[in-house]
DNA sequence: TATGAATGAGACTTCATTCAT
DNA sequence: CATGAATGAAGTCTCATTCAT
């Protein structure tokens, strides 16, 4: 019980957290605004995370490997490559639809060069995708020649940009639909054919 | 009768503000420190740019026009579509070879939501883009039925990726060479047929 | 739960910041300096004031506030006229010699044109001093074709030039006696006739 | 004909200071904003007097000293005494007619005590006034028991006080008239005797 | 446990002053 | 002589962090 309220709390300073990194950067997201706007103390927040700073790469990091083990997952799905294309597609586009925060605020990090994470963390990520490449030269979807850099200009290169468009509002503001993530899986597997 | 301006003060100054932000992050980027390493006094930098902000804000700016007036150049020529396409890649390239942190800079600044330019500014990006896109629909090399959201997810992003990935180092670190060039564009080719 | 506000360090703040401001003037004052005089930390006084400009305006209206009404209070006290005028005086006699900072504070802002307050408050001070006029005037103590203007630069003009020259110590610096808020009282009155 | 051209820019920049000063106060009034106002360089202002401070306090002792010796002056008048202090308060109407930033200035100042002067400068003041106080007594206009702290608070007190309520605006904003002038005299020898 | 008062280092910025031209 | 580019000390203010309650 007293466990859930805490729960609850840290959840909210998460929330506020991704909110004001993404609305005033991280410079300008104020510890003291961030507990404003989870509804705790200043204080509080340190007893959780020994640093701002922490926090903001905990959370950055969790992100991160949720995606990749998304990535991991599907690859070892047995279906039609495209489909599994498709998948991971539809996971970044349902990030971008129902949390356009937490997609902006890792859009963001992720092309920062200031938020490095650990080397061996920073190399797990390729090698997500450098599996996913194999799999799909082995199925005969990918060019035996494209490299997994390559690939990886493709994919996820492609879905995330189209997602941080219409997260931006640049060509539209619709939600991204099933429709837009079979285009961008037909569009990934054009390029790499 | 008095000392005239020295350029290259301001030069050092650009400089320096670009490779800080790169490595510490905006809010990193002390004025102090940017004055420092460009060896010029701390108050020196307020009689050319009224702010910090300012300053990042108009390098960044000067870069965008630099890029925008690139593909609206570029989109004139009567070479071959995929020729045009080379031409813009190579001048993303050869940033990223010559002044990797310029790429960088530019990178970090077009995916923070803090940095927004002008409205007006912030329209005529995609308005390059979308002309480009037009003429490789007249020439027959993109798809009628390509989004122009479709078309930016492409290019330029595959080949800012691509460029991005070097800079970070992540597969590899080599200079891209033409034949990377010449590789991209004809991905970006498949890709939108 | 968490410590309780310390009002004695507020009490201390406005304090060093009349002594300070009155010592080395507005721009001389620092806040570091009054912080230091205050014994707290700098960062302090910006939890409790939004800024130095406000810190000091905030003082400067409570004073006036204070004088305004004590004005107002003897107004409607229905003895004698002088008794009135003396009541008045012994006031400001009093600030002089047991607070003789906030008394040469109130001085120096009243004659710097850069404070000037809401133009509501402006006028609100005037007013106070044409009802002591008419009561003035209704007790046949002051002359009908006596001005608002002129009744006001004897009346409190002379007693806080009076005060002033004793907190300079210009001619003498002896504590400003009841004796001499008499004489100042016959002073007005004699003028005002 | 060099020297005249000197001296038109001494005498500009004389103006500007004191209207800047007034204006925004000391601390606000910059060397750069007044050097502009004046339109010279920031420099030229260090070739003649060697500090901000210097050259407000020049300019606040010159101020001074013209008042002082006007009064001197009008002492050895041997007319009516009503007549002298006529002639005094007429000199200090029309400068807050004609110049009423001068007038400003000089009430900022001396109701500043951060801009003292020296010591015998300070006590050469309220001797001028010692002397025209026993002038007036002499003539039997001033009541022998009066002091010459409380002659001062009732002249120049009182019409400094009326310039000074013109020149702020706050009963009237029209210009002081030889009559206000005649009735300040009047105010002030009713006071006195 | 959770709070929020308090700290103080350090950020951005201004501006009096100097001096090469 | 006059200029105004350049300096850097010092000012105002912010905010991550601590710790008494």
């Amino acid at each position: 019980m007293a466990k859930s309220i805490d729960e609850s709390k840290i959840e909210r300073i998460k929330e506020a957290t991704i909110e004001m990194v993404v609305d005033k950067g991280y410079g300008g997201a104020s510890v003291s605004a961030i507990a404003k706007k989870a509804g705790v103390a200043d204080g509080y927040l340190y007893r959780h995370y020994p640093s701002k700073q922490a926090l903001v790469q905990d959370l950055y990091i969790s992100y991160i490997k949720d995606f990749k083990s998304n990535i991991l997952e599907q690859s070892e799905n047995n279906d039609d490559f495209e489909d599994v294309l498709f998948a991971i597609i539809m996971n970044i586009f349902r990030l971008a639809n129902e949390a356009p925060s937490r997609a902006k605020f890792l859009n963001m990090l992720m092309n920062d060069y200031t938020f490095l994470m650990s080397e061996d963390f920073l190399r797990s990520i390729p090698e997500s995708l450098e599996k996913l490449c194999e799999v799909g030269k082995a199925k005969g979807c990918v060019s035996e020649d494209i490299t997994t850099e390559e690939f990886v200009a493709v994919f996820p290169a492609i879905p995330i940009e189209l997602a941080s468009l219409r997260v931006k509002g640049i060509f539209s503001s619709e939600p991204l639909s099933e429709k837009d993530a079979k285009r961008a899986a037909k569009l990934c597997i054009k390029a790499l054919k």
